[in-house]
DNA sequence: CTGAAAGCGCTAACAT
DNA sequence: ATGTTAGCGCTTTCAG
């Protein structure tokens, strides 16, 4: 930086506020500085900067999902633009997130933290808000959000008799979502599945061993989704003519094979986190929802008939 | 760090020895201060270390294709557990890609850089060759290597005709890889198709049309080997009964679905790839091959009958 | 609006 | 084996 100031005829201090942008410069020395450094091809030096400045133009990036791509391609690019280097931290494996945790490598280190898909528990939730910087987190919600709108989407096509296919853990209860949207709610149409392709095929099974059919199923999982559908088709049924599928979760997967599905924008998710994160940098707090869920209709669902 | 030294009766030159693992310091003392440090909470300031050390301790990772998640994790824990912060730079679209060889943002700010799936052009390459740092590269390699396992696979099986669709854009043609492992090759067999379920499907009815059916499948993508997959069934061929199926590219979807594919091991691609990086930065030059690719049988493809 | 000087918290020679 | 002394390359008062 010293060279550029001498080469600029000016001093180091006025290059450093030139450069930043900084007020208390003339916009000719402004713009002359400027010019001098992009000859010279300077590059500030990010450590003495931060060193000095007590700033360090960082945000920690952790994800438990690193399927979940685009959330992680929308939070880069938008930190990316607002100046921040992006360090990233997978924490999947159990015993890498428990270390990351205890040793939280992050201590003067970074400016804030964005947790993608971890699903903070109350201790890792309070280690990092010991960190002494904001810290915002996007969570994989529950499928109740994703939930109501697959439910609408029955609805309005006519039908009641609707199976709902659970894999993995949900929390609570959706009956109740499901009854609230009109839908007839019976024990033997409450399934659960392991999350595999393999699982929505037994589900069939299950199905059709049932006095009666319902004329549409509900999958929180897309794998799932796509078991029922291939065995649904297999065993002589039309989806959607005999049975329509939604799948609570968009995957290349569901997308590929045309499946209806709720998807979620992951990529403004992660621009959206940015904005709260960087209204908690600038002492603001943030509070506009997150971008909706949307189903979008393939050719999977239709009319009941 | 000076706190540490204090309470620990030392010089702060010794802390940072003792906490490095710098030689010249008695065990004992390495011992008592480490603990210090520990009971102190005591985190490095690494820009400080960074400033008057010289070395950065991150890496950049660039990264084309976030779908990768894989390939990213391993690379991720690799770095990580050598003791580098990874710096995210995704340059996927045009522009932020073409911008940032431009800019090249990592000037003085990392010790190296991998790039994963990026496939450097010749002026990226020199772009970042000019950054003064060992440069590593992963790149997604055509489907020569793929279509050998493939091949030979089939070959074993007793196929000799074999229809190999091609989706996007291959430099090479392949038909002397066909050939050397004894395939017929029939032009009518050499198809192109949208990387898509759907461009799948139209390759079955293209394949129909023709006067002989082939006995097997080698599709280049996962998506269209998922579309001739259905598509057969669909028309009542039997998978692997009539026709069977071999996918080069290893899915999520392909793996669900239960098609023959060849997978990668990405996140030991990732690793090796850090290995790699790791030896450039001590100086040595590695040579080890990556991990080679690995065909799976699952149950789209038998023996011909 | 600009410059001079004093650090930021470490590491690396050089002493001891 | 340990301590002392200079910086590393910036930012930030404080003067002017």
């Amino acid at each position: 930086m010293s060279d550029v100031a001498r080469a600029a005829g000016v001093s180091a201090a006025t290059v450093s506020r030139a450069l930043r942008g900084e007020p208390g410069v003339s916009e000719a020395t402004r713009r002359y500085v400027t010019e001098v450094a992009k000859r010279m091809r300077y590059a500030i030096a990010r450590d003495a900067s931060s060193l000095a400045g007590g700033r360090r133009y960082a945000i920690a990036v952790l994800t438990a999902d690193v399927g979940r791509g685009e959330l992680l391609a929308g939070a880069e690019g938008a930190l990316r633009q607002a100046g921040y280097d992006v360090l990233l931290y997978v924490v999947k494996e159990p015993e890498a997130r428990s270390r990351f945790f205890e040793e939280l490598p992050l201590a003067r280190r970074v400016d804030g933290v964005l947790a993608l898909s971890v699903d903070l528990g109350g201790a890792e939730g309070a280690a990092l808000a010991g960190l002494g910087v904001p810290v915002v987190e996007v969570r994989d919600d529950g499928p109740r959000e994703a939930l109501r709108a697959a439910v609408g989407h029955l609805v309005g096509l006519g039908h009641r008799d609707v199976a709902f296919v659970v894999a993995g853990d949900v929390d609570e209860s959706c009956d109740e979502l499901l009854a609230e949207g009109g839908l007839r709610v019976r024990p033997e149409w409450s399934l659960w599945s392991s999350p595999t392709v393999a699982g929505g095929e037994q589900v069939v099974d299950a199905l059709l061993d049932a006095e009666r059919l319902p004329t549409a199923v509900i999958s929180s999982s897309g794998e799932v989704a796509l078991g029922v559908f291939l065995r649904l088709r297999r065993d002589g049924r039309e989806v959607p003519g005999d049975v329509s599928i939604v799948s609570l979760e968009g995957l290349d997967l569901t997308r590929a094979v045309g499946i209806t599905a709720v998807e979620v924008a992951w990529r403004e998710r992660g621009e959206h986190a940015v904005d709260a994160l960087l209204a908690g940098l600038r002492g603001e707090s943030a509070d506009r929802e997150p971008p909706a869920v949307r189903l979008v209709v393939r050719n999977s669902s239709g009319p009941r008939v």
